[in-house]
DNA sequence: TATTAACGGATAATAATTATCTATAATTAA
DNA sequence: TTAATTATAGATAATTATTATCCGTTAATA
């Protein structure tokens, strides 16, 4: 089903994460492991202060300045994305910690990835018109969704 | 000549701009000209910092909450383009004030605006498989330019 | 040239993130 | 199992970019 898949993934990402830490001979603290959860489990696209807030459920001591540090940390070691967005907000990607393009309803600001084959055409016609190597992308997408349509139709 | 015909377009843009503050009845003050002027002088995409330098050699008073005030008037008016960049930095397109995507290498910052074709079936892709109304895109590729392949190799 | 509301300049306020500074806790070795 | 050591957590100060506020000044119009 749906929900055996889901979790087969998210325990997957969160094992990735986690030997990754280890790997670099991070320590594995409680708060660190909770936020690699929010992470792993998370189907969106969690903002710091969500992730906060997730965490003091089980940590009700946790600073702020720890999911900062953790979420950084995951950042350089390539396990999480950051999203940084045109309004200021920064949102992070556990799942898919690598460049992929998104959709964004600017009015309920989901945050959906699609499965775009076309990018790969545009990637090589920016090497053909530029000469850059490239490395890394940003592609995201503004507009409204089916839902947001038909609710405000 | 090349230099003839980016003074035309630089000239086209500045009364394009003025116009429209015109037409919305905001005052036409030397500082919001200076602004004007040197978004639509300059090549490149200046960041806030950039035109307060420029703004100041001609008008040494000049406050940097004017900049940011001007840049954000004309922002609203659709004549420039707001580019936040991942790492937090904000720059400024006057001369293209619409969408379109941008090439940008991450050794010497330079920003290129390359022009490609088949963004437009990429647009299409995502509409077919989201259902979106796409409105606004943001479309960034990272990497080397040539100039600075080159010279690390 | 006088009138008046908008604007500019200076600076305070804000907000998000990062730095700093011990006390604490995770790891390793004895 | 305990002790030693070092990284980490938490609290908070500092930083940075941007926005808000306030009042004297100036552009636009008659």
């Amino acid at each position: 089903m749906k929900k055996r898949a889901d979790t087969a993934i998210t325990d997957q990402r969160y094992h990735q994460m986690l030997v990754k830490l280890k790997e670099h001979e991070f320590r594995l603290t409680p708060q660190r492991l909770a936020v690699l959860k929010v992470l792993a489990v998370s189907d969106g696209h969690p903002t710091v202060e969500r992730i906060y807030e997730t965490v003091r459920v089980e940590f009700p001591t946790t600073s702020i300045a720890t999911i900062y540090k953790t979420v950084n940390l995951l950042k350089q070691l390539n396990e999480v994305l950051e999203l940084g967005f045109p309004d200021g907000s920064n949102r992070y990607d556990g799942h898919k910690p690598y460049p992929h393009p998104h959709v964004i309803c600017t009015k309920c600001h989901k945050v959906i990835d699609p499965n775009l084959g076309s990018l790969k055409d545009l990637t090589k016609e920016v090497i053909k018109e530029t000469g850059f190597q490239i490395l890394n992308h940003r592609v995201d997408f503004f507009g409204t969704c089916r839902d947001c349509q038909s609710r405000d139709a």
